[in-house]
DNA sequence: CGCCCCGTTGAGGAGAGTCAATGGCTGTGG
DNA sequence: CCACAGCCATTGACTCTCCTCAACGGGGCG
């Protein structure tokens, strides 16, 4: 429950007590195994889910082997609040390392929903957010190049990563494949690790056993462009990289050099 | 009113009187002419928007002048149903062609939404089906050859187009220009302009004068491996009942205070 | 130890982008 | 009523990002 408060504390204030209600659910919690398949393509889709700890992947697969991921779930994620209409699940979902999940069947969800304005907001503004990086990652995809897309998505995945965990860090740990990477952002493996290969060598990042230090989080997000606007982490000053900080005093309009 | 039980018929049976707390809403219709904006990125959202007629778009403007669409708004489509977690809009949608709009103030859309289950399932249904529709974009996108998007793309739109107006056809009265096509897509417009003309080459397409006519909807949808699932169009029945409901603390949403 | 998966690197190829010129249509104003 | 401007689609020629195929090396693990 901890990473939970932490990802909304980006949001809202509660009040302790102001989860009872999410406390007292009938929930179970489960853990996955790393490959395991927490959601089916296909299936009756009638729990929430909320992810305690681990990573986990959302995917579909296209008919001849392509591979898209769709979006990347972590600590504090909830999905899938479609679970609520009643549906099939359209898309696949992975656990990437070991999970700890409660799952919660939908009908007292929604029951606990009525009984509470408050969490009802608060999981609205999850959907909300959880939308909203649909929409931003088919920008990144679709007019954005290999390194842009690769900057920008680091960055939203380390934003997301200190918000769930609470803790200020350049490192990420992050177990994911470049194969991963590039069927998320719609490249190849091979180009990935070359695009990787050269942000390393111009100092953007480093690596080491599993994961990514973002050595300089300033020129990586001017380069890839990232705004963390769509997050709408309403009050986080904290984490927020200094936005008035050294005006380039280029008299060209030059974004990224290297 | 007529565009919009059209389109929610493809999910739910809904008596006509089921539709009277929407219509009783304080809400003011409004005319938007081709080009004017609905909703401005950076702006308070707290509106809900139902298209009656016309084309609507949303779009994000990169800062050097790059755009991606997002998605195509139709008629009988509702957005942002986001804005209901008061929030800033992160997006711009413009009306492509003249539209009719439905604007309905926030609050008392949720206050609606409370006091009738199969309207707020209706809406849920909407969301999910909108957020799906979101998936498939950037499966397309990320994994997609230029013909199967644009092929991919003309059936989706197609079959949204006819489930709003209710008449089946093979004319897609499209008011697109390339440009939007590519900015939807990810690619440029000569290259859509190129693959189009392919496209009609090859029999799969044709057009006059602003409409697209499908004239091999089976060939078009086995090579873009276009599939409806995701639009998640069959009728379920059993969604939560909406016999004896208690007026309040039965939605989804409550927005009174605790 | 040997297998398999992963990351890396090289060489060559292809799909999509860029730049640019042309022609059709529409709307507008002299 | 015609001239002209603007926008859009199209086409050609050339370029470049990213892909494909392939080989090699390292590390984890049974």
């Amino acid at each position: 429950m901890k990473v939970f408060k932490n990802k909304f504390a980006q949001y809202v204030d509660l009040a302790d007590d102001a989860w009872s209600p999410l406390t007292k659910l009938d929930k179970k919690d489960g853990i996955f195994d790393a490959g395991e398949d927490l959601i089916v393509a296909g299936e009756d889709a009638n729990e929430v889910f909320i992810l305690q700890s681990g990573w986990a992947l959302r995917y579909r697969l296209l008919e001849d082997g392509r591979r898209q991921i769709v979006n990347f779930m972590l600590p504090g994620d909830v999905f899938d609040l479609q679970s609520l209409a009643d549906l099939k699940a359209d898309h696949t979902v992975t656990a990437i390392t070991e999970c700890e999940v409660s799952v919660i069947p939908s009908k007292p969800f929604i029951a606990m929903l009525g009984q509470s304005s408050r969490l009802a907001a608060a999981f609205w503004w999850a959907a909300v957010q959880e939308e909203s990086i649909l929409r931003e990652q088919i920008v990144r995809i679709g007019r954005r190049s290999a390194r842009e897309r690769i900057g920008h998505m680091l960055l939203e995945l380390h934003r997301r990563y200190v918000g769930a965990t609470g803790q200020e860090t350049d490192q990420l740990v992050m177990p994911v494949t470049r194969s991963d990477i590039a069927d998320a952002l719609g490249l190849t493996p091979v180009h990935v690790s070359r695009t990787m290969s050269a942000m390393r060598r111009s100092g953007l990042i480093s690596e080491e056993r599993g994961s990514i230090i973002l050595e300089d989080r300033e020129r990586l997000a001017r380069l890839s462009h990232f705004d963390t606007d769509y997050l709408h982490l309403k009050k986080l000053s904290l984490i927020t990289p200094d936005r008035r900080s050294p005006p380039k005093r280029n008299g060209l309009l030059r974004v990224d050099a290297d």
